[in-house]
Order: C-alpha cells, then sequence, then structure tokens
DNA sequence: TTTGCGGTCCTTTTT
DNA sequence: GGACCGCAAA
C-alpha cells in the first residue's frame, strides 16, 4: 500500500517530477512502484533506466524490483545501475567517437595517485593527492585544461592544471578513464554527437534518478542530455542528506530544478516508517540548525520508543567496552540478533579499536565501507593481469602484472623498455613482441619478458574456447601466484587468507562468465566498478560496522553513532577548519546517522583521542550536536552503577589482552 | 640490477 | 596497522 503522497509520486508520469523523500519515508518503494507503473503504462522494460550512486543501492533497487514485477524476466531487462555503470556502458558503445577504444581500462585511485606521480614528476603521494584532489574538483564541474589553468588562483593551482594536462595525456595513451571520466566523457560525447545522444534518448525514455542531491554538474548535465527535450524523469532525493559535496555534488542542483523545469512537479514525502518519534526528534534537533531548500517535517506513527542515549568515555578503548557491553545487553536482555546492530562513525580507522573489542568478546562484525575486497592487493594483483588481458595498451596494469611475481625484471629494465616503447609509439606491452627488444634490456631479463609475454599470449589465444574461471586459475597456475603469496606473507595463515580471496575471485568470475555467456577479457572490463563479491562468505548473523557514508540508505533496530567529538564529527583539523558549508555537511551526515536508527539510538562522545602530537592522546570535547540534542533528553540515570561494572570488566579484559600479547 | 628488510610516517568520507 | 622510502645484500 501507498500513503498518498506516494501514490501522487508515482502516479505522476506526464512530466518531470521531483519527490522529497525525507529519510525513512519510502522511496525505494516509490521508485519500484513507479518502475511498474511505467510498465503498465506502455513502457518496454529497456526504456526504462534507475540510476543509482552504489553499487549496493543498485542491487537492493533490482532486488526489491524482482519481488514487485511478476516476470523475472522483465526485471532482467530493466537498467538499474549507478551512474558510473551508465557512463561505462555509454563509453563501450560508443567512445569511440571520442577516440576510446572499447576496451578500455578504467583506473582506480590508487593508480591514479601513481599516474599523477609520474606524470608531475614527484615521488611525494601527498602531493599527488592534492593533484588528485583538485582534478577530480575541476573534472567534476566540468572545466578543462586550459580554463583550469587560466582560473587558477595561485601557482599551486597552476602547476596542477599542468600536470593535468599531462595526466590526460598519459590516459589517453594507456586507453584509460578515471571514476570522474565516466561522467565527464559521456556527457562530452552526447554534447557533441547528435546522432549518439538521439540513439539514447529513444532508448532511455523514462529515468529514474535516486540519491538525487548527490549529483555533480557533470551528473546532472548528463541527466538533462539523457532526459531529452521531454524531460521524461523522476529525481528522488533529501537536501538533508546531501553528504558528498567533497566529491564535487552540489546541493545547487537541487535548488535549480524547478527553474530548469517550470513544468516541475514537486512531491513531498514526509511520513516516516522506521523510527521512534524519539529518535526522530533528536535528528529534527540536529538538522534544525541548517537552511533549507525544501522545508519538510518528519512524522511516524510508531510510538515515542526508548529515549536516546548518551554516554561519555574515557577514549576510544573504553567507548568500545561500553559498545561492546550494550550489544551483550541487547543480545542478553531482548535476543536481538547481531545482525540487528550497528556501529556507525565517521572515519574507517575509528573501527579499529572497536574491532579488537569485538573480537575479544567473541563478537562476529562485518565492516562494511572499509578497505573494499578489491581494494587487497592480492587481488589487484589479480586483476592488472585481467586488464592487461583486455586492454593490452594498460601501461600501468602492465608494470604492476610484470612484476608480481617477482621475474628478475626491476626499475632499469623496465625505464629501458618504456622509452623502447615510446620511440615505437606503442604500449609497453606490445613492445615486448618487436624483434629489437634484446638490444634493449639485459639478455636474462628479455628471456623473461618473453615469456611473460608468451604466457599472456597463450591465455588470450584461449580466451574465447575455454572457461573464464579455468583459464584464469591456470594463468595463476602459471605465474605461481600462490607460492609467490607464500613467500611474501609474514604467516601461513595469512598467506592462506588471501589465496583464498583469489579464489573467492576466480569463483566470481568463473560464475558472472557463465551466466553472462562471455569470455574472461569481457569479464575483465566489468571487474573495475565491482567494489563488492556478492553473497559468497558473507556473515550469517553479525553486528555491522561502517562509516557514515557507507550507511546511508540502510536502516537497523539498533544503532550505535560513536566517537561524537567536536573534530571528529563535525571533523575538522587545524590543518583542514570547518567552513560554514563544511559544518552544513558534518550536521547532515549526523543526521544521516541519526536517522539509520529504528528502535533505539545510543551516541558516544571520548574525551580523550589518539592523535595531536601529545602522548596520551588529545583531549575532545563533546561534539556540538551532542548539545543540540542533549537538549532534548531526559537526565541520565543509574549512571554510576553501570560504570563500576564496566571498569571491572575492563580489569578483566586488560588481564586477558596481556595474556594474549 | 634486482630484491627483501626495516624504519618512518600518517589516518575523511566513495565510484 | 599499513603504505612507502631508503638501504644493504645477492
Amino acid at each position: 500500500m501507498l500513503n498518498a503522497a506516494q501514490e501522487r509520486a508515482v502516479a505522476y508520469l506526464q512530466g518531470p517530477c521531483l519527490v522529497i523523500a525525507g529519510a525513512g519515508s519510502g522511496k525505494t518503494r516509490v521508485i519500484t512502484h513507479k518502475i511498474a507503473r511505467l510498465l503498465r503504462a506502455g513502457y518496454a522494460p529497456g526504456e526504462i533506466a534507475a540510476i543509482t550512486f552504489t553499487n549496493k543501492a543498485a542491487a537492493e533497487m533490482r532486488e526489491r524490483a524482482r519481488d514487485l514485477l511478476e516476470q523475472r524476466q522483465t526485471a532482467q531487462q530493466l537498467l538499474i545501475c549507478t551512474f558510473h555503470a551508465l557512463g561505462v556502458r555509454i563509453l563501450r558503445e560508443d567512445g569511440q567517437a571520442l577516440g576510446l577504444k572499447p576496451q578500455f581500462s578504467i583506473l582506480d585511485s590508487d593508480d591514479v595517485t601513481g599516474l599523477l606521480r609520474e606524470a608531475g614528476g614527484t615521488t611525494e603521494i601527498k602531493q599527488a593527492r592534492a593533484w588528485q584532489w583538485r582534478i577530480s574538483q575541476w573534472k567534476s564541474a566540468l572545466l578543462d585544461p586550459r580554463q583550469a589553468a587560466a582560473g587558477a588562483a595561485d601557482a599551486e593551482a597552476a602547476q596542477a592544471a599542468r600536470v593535468w594536462e599531462r595526466y590526460q595525456q598519459a590516459l589517453a595513451a594507456y586507453q584509460a578513464v578515471d571514476f570522474d571520466d565516466l561522467m565527464v566523457l559521456p556527457l562530452r560525447l552526447l554534447q557533441q554527437h547528435d546522432e549518439v545522444r538521439q540513439r539514447w534518448n529513444r532508448r532511455l525514455r523514462y529515468i529514474l534518478v535516486d540519491e538525487y542531491q548527490d549529483t555533480s554538474d557533470a551528473q546532472y548535465q548528463l541527466l538533462r542530455l539523457l532526459a531529452g527535450d521531454d524531460a521524461r524523469f523522476t529525481a528522488v532525493g533529501d537536501d538533508d542528506q546531501s553528504i558528498y559535496g567533497w566529491r564535487g555534488a552540489t546541493l545547487e542542483n537541487l535548488r535549480r530544478l524547478p527553474e530548469d523545469y517550470p513544468n516541475l512537479e514537486v512531491i513531498k514525502l514526509e511520513q516516516n516508517y522506521r523510527s521512534t518519534n524519539a529518535i526522530l526528534r533528536a535528528a529534527n534537533a540536529v538538522i534544525a540548525s541548517n537552511p533549507k531548500i525544501y522545508p519538510k517535517r518528519l512524522w511516524s506513527e510508531h510510538g515515542d520508543g526508548e529515549p536516546v542515549q548518551v554516554r561519555d568515555t574515557d577514549g576510544e578503548e573504553d567507548e568500545a567496552e561500553c559498545i561492546v557491553s550494550r550489544l551483550q545487553a541487547l543480545r542478553g536482555g531482548r535476543g536481538c540478533k547481531w545482525s540487528e546492530v550497528a556501529v556507525l562513525y565517521r572515519a574507517n580507522h575509528q573501527s579499529r579499536p572497536i574491532e579488537q573489542a569485538l573480537r575479544r568478546a567473541n563478537i562476529p562484525y562485518v565492516v562494511s565501507g572499509g578497505q573494499s575486497f578489491f581494494d587487497r592487493t592480492e587481488i589487484k594483483d589479480v586483476c592488472a593481469y585481467l586488464r592487461l588481458l583486455a586492454n593490452p595498451d594498460d601501461d600501468p596494469a602492465f608494470l604492476r602484472a610484470v612484476t608480481t611475481p617477482r621475474r628478475g625484471i626491476g626499475a632499469a629494465t623496465l625505464k629501458a623498455l618504456g622509452g623502447f616503447a615510446a620511440q615505437w609509439k606503442v604500449s609497453m606491452f606490445e613492445a615486448l613482441f618487436r624483434d629489437a627488444l634484446p638490444g634493449v634490456v639485459g639478455a636474462r631479463q628479455a628471456e623473461g619478458l618473453r615469456e611473460f609475454a608468451r604466457l599472456l599470449h597463450d591465455i588470450e589465444w584461449r580466451e574465447r574456447s575455454e572457461a573464464a574461471g579455468d583459464l584464469l586459475r591456470e594463468l595463476l597456475q602459471g605465474i605461481g601466484y600462490e607460492s609467490w603469496l607464500g613467500d611474501n606473507s609474514d604467516n601461513p595463515r595469512e598467506a592462506a587468507q588471501r589465496w583464498s580471496h583469489v579464489n573467492d575471485l576466480c569463483d566470481w568470475i568463473g560464475r558472472k562468465a557463465t551466466e553472462d555467456g562471455v569470455g574472461l577479457k569481457r569479464i575483465a572490463q566489468t571487474v573495475a566498478l565491482i567494489t563488492q563479491l556478492g553473497e559468497r562468505g558473507q556473515q550469517q548473523d553479525a553486528v555491522t560496522l561502517s562509516t557514515l557514508h557507507a550507511a546511508k540508505g540502510l536502516e537497523w533496530p539498533h544503532v550505535w553513532l560513536a566517537g561524537c567529538d567536536e573534530g571528529m564529527l563535525p571533523l575538522y583539523s587545524d590543518e583542514r577548519p570547518l567552513s560554514d558549508s563544511g559544518l552544513e555537511e558534518e550536521r547532515r551526515l549526523m543526521y544521516v546517522g541519526v536517522t539509520r536508527a529504528r528502535q533505539t539510538l545510543s551516541l558516544s562522545h571520548c574525551r580523550r583521542r589518539r592523535g595531536g602530537g601529545g602522548r596520551g592522546g588529545r583531549a575532545c570535547e563533546p561534539s556540538r550536536f551532542l548539545t543540540e540534542l542533549r537538549a532534548d533528553l531526559p537526565a541520565a540515570g543509574g549512571r554510576s552503577e553501570a560504570l563500576a561494572r564496566l571498569q571491572a570488566m575492563r580489569k578483566r579484559l586488560s588481564a586477558v589482552e596481556t595474556q594474549e600479547s
């Protein structure tokens, strides 16, 4: 059943539509029901696109659509994907018009840092990251290197613009794109090539965008072009949940939508189906000080529920112990499942003390949003081979593959090979097949390179006829990867763990290739955008640890929001002071965290926290958000007793810890 | 010329 | 706890 506002949002098909969806107001429901309504109105499944920002959101949307639609096949034909995946699709099909081969590689953030170090001629990763950040901002704002250079405020910016120019040339040479290009290049393509744009307009007749408040300039422009002149789209968003300003998202896109589309229908969803009123009051108290674009008031039919709890703790370890005892109370006291609880925090590194405490207490947990599966070195190693196989122009992939495992090829040889390749105007991998190669590198090195080339060539030769999973295993066998892992891990357990990750990847690739009926090369092209493998390996019943960013869109019955300290949430430091707009975004982040909770919410503050130079850490004030929210809470009771219990427990635990280490 | 080892930094958020 | 750099040995 849909409520009145939801029904209006679903039924409105005549023109552009903006749905302001408060937290927990059922926006995914609106989107999936609208898809069903569009199908009933005569749209073909392939003509409907639903665009999200994360793979997780796309996966959930797909699942919900499948549940709702009777025809499984219909659900499969829907285009439900992330903005970036859509960009990849457009570029794979039509990128030739921009000089991009269909097998182009997608570089991840680390690859980009490495490339910028080269392009900028520095070994300093800090410098490279600074350039990376600037270039990404420029790209999101749709500038080109010339405009960036012209508008550079200082020498630093001017230098970044020059580096960008060289970096972009390198990308072109490697037939590679970065994440920002996945938005910028499709946009340029549609702007410059009318026939391509018209084709996509005919193909995608209705577009739904989730989390619209997170769109960047580039994404907004792309959306406008895809929606075409008759503007058949529904944007769903919430100005209070915009938390991606740092990667180019701008609330301006939400503000300007009624101006750009005067016939825009705006519908607000204000009934919350998720949380108790105690939690909603806390959420409202936090967000109240922010300016509003579309004012709304969340309400819920759920009762008041339990009061929100605030805990002051001595430090991160103490905080972690408090969390553990709370989790145990939830489990023991009310028979909660571990999976009904989440611990949220601002920055990834905050998970560490919490993980340690959970391990000691034997509480199962999963960390979401931290280091993703595909960030692991062993996975990146294997992916380098896959990328090289798919795209021989990908020099960064070649460099990683050819040096992992070590095969007697070092820096000097690679430098010579690079020069040789440049001279012939081919990629480094292709240079291996040139007859003149032995003249440029040492005899032993030449033999090593040749063998490497033969191996990959052989795999490629059989790529069409043999199953992807088997072929990949054979490749790993050929390079002796398992024993290399053994030699390069600190202990056998770690080696086994890493090898099992590699096996998971092989399984996944084998399965995916069979499902889609394609070979290894084709799979390799899709791997770059995937950040997590499917259900496999997932813990059955475990507490979730997550950053606030990664928690967006999710919900749990019980939520603990850790580290509510000035400087941590809102996050700032002497080097990175907080601007007005920065504070507003931090506030929205807090709001997102609070609104993840269904039944109970606990917030904690550390009086001391590591870092800041001095031994023993530095003192922390409670977050100003806590102060705002606390005004609304009854005074805490029974505190001293709980404290005594905790301290006794901590003593026991530290004794155990000493034994362990 | 290549490789492995140990000391030294640093830690925002994601596709 | 991790990534990176410089150094010393094969």
